[in-house]
DNA sequence: GTGAAAGCGCTAACAT
DNA sequence: ATGTTAGCGCTTTCAC
């Protein structure tokens, strides 16, 4: 490494005024041809934009939004551990499935990780000095007070999620209902007559409605429902859901890192997947394909969601009126991990015996 | 959703004018304060920000960055598939352990993927429009036009990886000397005489010096090393690898994605690990510990590498003098994808029958 | 220790 | 169709 003075820029930096010279305009013209104004004649304009080529020239976003612009930024902020992040392939998705719409706005996106105690903080921070033009909501719990915080700030903003009673923020949904019923009519098809599901975690707001719709839809079948928790702190979170089935022969599970879990341990605890227990989850990944047996999955269009979401947040920042959406599309892949369902339901009380393989590799 | 007459801000913007009016004293008294400038009385501080507080006032960080300041906002530009980007549990870990250290300094994470074709273009736009203060460079491949450009932007940035020759631009690397030594020990110790590595990509720049230090220590060793490439779009990628061991009994593969991978297929292929083939992955996360059998691999200090760079890129940015650093500590985990050669090399030629589960759920 | 005022680079009235 | 100019909110000399 060399000894780059760096920060020492040598070149003083381009500015309007040196295009507007170059092109032999006011700086007016350049701006107006760069906001898409129309008062400026096609070869003026032609004129312009070589001047701002030939001198790489491009409007500073500083002075665009002291001017009023937007400065094109979302902010994503996430209240979650470095390590349930890290695990955790929808975010994945959800970011990669941001950046292109953004980029084909010219916008970027301005992510972080928090401890749920700095939430709010960071929320006003960002918003108040301006970092970003607004914010896309994920993981709204009930009663989440970032609705009402961004209300209070009046900072554009829209969720993932269903929309939340008595909140202005626009909503982006996937809808469960037909993959709910299609759920039910595989395993129902498979044998399944007692099923279990674990959301994600009992704060969450979807887990609540998914959990409704879930046992309201077995209930039409006539088959047992079963809402049962995570218990991520237990000292062998898997093990400790098993030993809670109740007798169910399949189990439903929001998010497919914790799926993924109950397929790698399950075996090691005595139970077979899928002769003795089926396995499904709400999100789908490349996880589902690494693991053995395959996941079975409800593939979630989290790419159109996200595309949905920077349209809402883009209409918003505009001034634009903006409505809840709605996008459909999520879909059952059948994989290995459900199958019949076994005549006789597994071991109440798998074996206690401690697991071949503990987590390592775990952080 | 309501008809929330969004965009149209009723309350006017705080701005530094009315905290200091609130707190009886001047706009530059704020700015100082704010600034950790000298200039002003302990008394007349406290009560400056307080009305800053009372007014939930921040600097704003476009008239700041217009006025000269950093603008705190650090670029991570990778040019990745949304495919590629979603199964690399590396990134995850690199972008959780930057956001925490960038939160420390009041920064943030601009990042995007980009098509290989876009991707100059994008670190000329964000620089030249000022969207962020610096780059951190991944995935840098040899003769990697970033660094030119870079350099001729007079643009702050660090990389990842080893130093390029004839760049300025600061490098975090993580030894691998130690680790390349301990990996070899432990195959060596298993009995396998002949082992391959497969690297991210033959154009990575970290790819050719690892090929290089692993076929000298395996030399020292008298131990056959076979360097091959992955080749992603072959039909079946990991039929394809396995074709060409030549006779190898122990396989080390940058990247738990594609370590996952083999592990997931080969047994459908007719290769049983680690009885017939060790794997190992010189890279490590969550993943390692839901395949089966569990990935052996080496595990690199990613959160220490983003802190590093964080640091590094601050400086730069301040207009230090800035040198390259290194990081150590990258650890073999031995888990079960390692084991004993076997007496018998695996099959050169894998059963040619189709795979027993296709690559469902890859997208 | 404090305040006045000149920018920073751009946008958008308003003039011409 | 093009130019002039007053801000946008903050930082930072430079007087006081």
């Amino acid at each position: 490494m060399s000894d780059t003075t760096a920060g020492a820029v040598d070149r003083r930096r381009v500015t309007i005024a040196q295009v507007a010279k170059r092109a032999g305009v006011s700086t007016s013209a350049v701006s107006h041809v760069f906001n898409g104004r129309p008062n400026v004649s096609a070869a003026t304009a032609a004129r312009i934009r070589k001047a701002a080529d030939d001198l790489n020239w491009r409007p500073n976003l500083a002075s665009r939004k002291l001017s009023g612009s937007a400065g094109r930024s979302l902010g994503l902020v996430l209240a979650r551990s470095r390590d349930t992040f890290q695990r955790d392939p929808f975010t994945m998705r959800l970011i990669a499935g941001l950046t292109e719409p953004l980029a084909a706005i010219g916008w970027s996106l301005s992510m972080t990780l928090v401890r749920a105690e700095d939430e709010a903080e960071v929320y006003r921070q960002w918003w108040t000095e301006q970092r970003v033009d607004g914010f896309l909501l994920v993981d709204v719990r009930t009663d989440d007070p970032r609705t009402s915080l961004l209300q209070h700030l009046s900072a554009p903003a829209v969720m993932l999620g269903s929309p939340v009673p008595g909140s202005t923020i626009p909503a982006v949904t996937v809808g469960d209902a037909d993959a709910t019923e299609a759920l039910l009519d595989h395993l129902g098809a498979l044998g399944h007559r007692r099923i279990a599901r674990v959301g994600d975690g009992p704060t969450l707001a979807h887990t609540g409605s998914r959990d409704a719709r879930f046992t309201a839809a077995a209930g039409r079948r006539g088959v047992d429902a079963l809402v049962l928790d995570w218990r991520a702190h237990a000292e062998d979170p898997v093990a400790d859901l098993l030993g809670r089935l109740d007798g169910a022969t399949a189990i439903v599970l929001d998010g497919e890192a914790i799926a993924a879990e109950v397929i790698a341990h399950a075996p090691e605890l005595g139970v077979r997947i899928p002769d003795d227990l089926s396995v499904v989850a709400w999100e789908d990944s490349w996880v589902s394909s690494i693991v053995r047996p395959t996941l079975t999955a409800l593939d979630a269009p989290v790419e159109e969601s996200a595309r949905t979401a920077v349209a809402l947040v883009e209409r918003l920042v505009r001034g634009d009126e903006v409505t809840d959406a709605e996008v459909s599309g999520r879909a059952l892949h059948v994989r290995g991990s459900s199958g019949p369902a076994p005549s006789v339901a597994p071991t109440t009380t798998p074996t206690q015996a401690t697991r071949a393989t503990p987590t390592e590799g775990d952080r």
